[in-house]
DNA sequence: GGAAGCCTACTACATTCGTCGGAGGGAGTC
DNA sequence: GACTCCCTCCGACGAATGTAGTAGGCTTCC
């Protein structure tokens, strides 16, 4: 329960996706990019998670001559991973395997997403038992 | 972002999962299995998660002789797969594909998984090049 | 019939999150 | 120099969530 890392509220997410989709940024060019993408906040809303999203170090800020520029601290990936373990954890019982099971059945791969899967699990299939000699665990 | 469905928190969600884990439960029951799994919390916390949950629709209690006996509304599936949805959703642009794929590279399935998962891409293999014809398509 | 328990209802309070408004300061612009 | 923008800082507020105390009601057991 107390692992609750990387915690990002749903809105404060669209901000840092806004930065991760399109580098660093000033609130009002982050603004404009959720006007444009239907999501109508206030400048100053944006602001606040901004500032709460520094405050949590998921961003960081220079300031630039005129404004302050915004850049994500952490990476997609680490967001996208601790959310999926805690998800996992909290609704699977720590067993990703059934997940898997469950998207692959309900999730409307595409071909390309399937022919990738399957070369993948051909891969762990013969080394299922004999642990990956360098695991360097790149992204 | 209206679309929030089956939200419950992280608490409340301890406490679901107890109900599914082990049928309809009393108060003082959901309490004893949640200490029993380390988890301190007092009765009237208990009372109140499960008088939310039941506002919310997630519960529903019957009144026994004793004590209302509570049991869960909605099942496990249905709220694994909203919550995947909306994982989906915020974190990977609606495409579980990459999701699935995370997964599998990093999740560590077990051997007996990666079997199953094997029947079932051979099985969506077949079909991925000829249209689903009774595609209902939901988003 | 009073003490000891268990049960529900109601209230409360701190925190987090989503959402802003207003105040105050620098920079062009007539 | 006054107007107008745009920027940041501070404060605020309501809803949700986690957590729990207190009051009052029924049982039961000497």
């Amino acid at each position: 329960m107390a692992d609750r890392q990387y915690d990002v509220g749903a809105a404060e997410l669209e901000v840092l996706t806004t930065l991760w989709d399109h580098g660093p940024l000033t609130v009002r060019q982050v603004l404009r990019h959720l006007h444009d993408a239907g999501r109508r906040v206030a400048y100053t809303t944006v602001l606040t998670f901004l500032t709460r999203l520094e405050q949590k170090g998921f961003v960081r800020s220079n300031k630039s001559s005129i404004a302050y520029v915004y850049r994500a601290n952490v990476t997609r990936d680490r967001v996208r991973k601790s959310r999926v373990k805690e998800l996992v954890q909290d609704l699977y019982d720590g067993a990703a395997g059934p997940l898997v099971l469950q998207l692959v059945k309900t999730g409307k791969l595409s071909p390309e997403e399937v022919s990738e899967l399957h070369k993948l699990i051909d891969g762990l299939d013969g080394e299922s038992d004999q642990p990956n000699p360098k695991e360097g665990k790149g992204r």
